[in-house]
DNA sequence: AAACAGTGCAACCGCTCTGAC
DNA sequence: TGTCAGAGCGGTTGCACTGTT
């Protein structure tokens, strides 16, 4: 529209890195005067910038509220569950995470959440689970695979991925333990053996599970899978936690005391966008145990869908390197 | 120890959109 | 209605750092 750039390259006006003196400037100037009027205030303040890197420096580095240093779980969470969402509206997502900036969550999400999104077969963009993408092997041979793993993919796997991990996973129920009361009430998991990739060829996994076809309205299949499934529910994760947590009747070795999931949710509605508020109850049959999980985010409700619950617990409580692992 | 490749992040670029005037 | 400044976005670049060979 004839408008005339914001930064005249024939002025030969700096670029490049920020020196400590210009921010001390730029700080000043902006702590005396207010943001605002980008174009003037590089000579107001003596800077040899333009005003869209003064903005920009500003906004994204100098200003005070801002939050350095590493994203929290939570915080990954939270860009996941509001990417899915917003999609890739950055300033969007940045208003829900206090201190952090537009084009931090942006770096993140491309340098880190994306590729971990893509490793563990989730389409990045659409949030849906692609097993053409999904890389199995090291899934599954990962000897850190075990159930809390498998829970805190949880919070960020769609649960028709996270299902096929599950049935994945009950191939081993005949030789493995999957876990007893001790480490459960210490919210750890023992570690079950490498699944070799024979046995997931062999392992009988539903032909819908198989191809992201299978996944026609995403905000149900979630629906289904993250409400609430207690052990003997009809929905479909339900049957995989009762099909793979429970021992089965012909297989007496495997510990009784496996805990029902009993996820009870109060949430307001997404299109609400002040609140992710909700919470998990997760119950024991035989230690009683309750783990709140409030202000947790998780999955992919494209619809109205309610949002959905965490293992945030376990998340919370895992390691550094756990987290990595996924 | 040196060379190289991979990674993470700050910063920039070019463009569009929005609201004020 | 047109112009302009500011804001926002996707994509990219450059550089420092780290790991590998």
């Amino acid at each position: 529209m004839g408008r005339s750039p914001c930064c005249d390259k024939s002025t030969g006006l700096k670029k490049g890195p920020w020196t400590p003196e210009e921010d001390m400037k730029l700080t000043q100037y902006i702590q005396m005067h207010g943001p605002g009027n980008w174009r003037t205030l590089p000579k107001n303040a003596g800077l040899e910038r333009c005003g869209k890197s003064c903005r920009l420096r500003w906004t994204n580095y100098l200003r005070p509220d801002i939050k350095r240093g590493r994203f929290s779980f939570e915080e990954e969470e939270t860009i996941i569950q509001l990417h899915s969402v917003l999609g890739n509206k950055w300033s969007a997502i940045a208003a829900r995470l206090p201190g952090r900036t537009d084009n931090e969550i942006k770096n993140f999400w491309n340098t880190h959440i994306r590729k971990r999104l893509l490793r563990m077969g989730i389409d990045p963009v659409t949030h849906a689970p692609r097993l053409d993408l999904l890389d199995l092997s090291s899934l599954l041979s990962s000897p850190q695979l075990n159930l809390s793993s498998l829970l805190r993919l949880q919070t960020l796997v769609n649960p028709d991925a996270l299902r096929l991990a599950m049935n994945l996973l009950s191939s081993q129920n005949d030789q493995n333990q999957l876990f007893n009361s001790d480490q459960l009430q210490n919210h750890q998991a023992p570690v079950i053996q490498p699944i070799h990739f024979d046995n997931i060829i062999n392992q009988q996994i539903p032909s819908n599970d198989l191809t992201t076809s299978s996944f026609p309205n995403q905000s149900q299949s979630m629906q289904g899978n993250m409400g609430h499934f207690p052990v003997g529910s009809t929905n479909s994760t339900g049957q995989i936690f009762q099909n793979n947590l429970k021992p089965t009747t012909s297989d007496q070795s495997l510990p009784t005391d496996i805990p029902s999931f009993c996820y009870q949710m109060k949430s307001d509605s997404l299109s609400d966008n002040s609140s992710f508020d909700q919470s998990l109850n997760y119950s024991s049959s035989t230690t009683n145990t309750n783990l709140s999980f409030d202000n947790s985010v998780l999955s992919t409700p494209l619809s109205s869908s309610p949002p959905l619950n965490s293992a945030s617990g376990f998340i919370n409580g895992s390691t550094e390197d756990e987290r990595d692992s996924f």
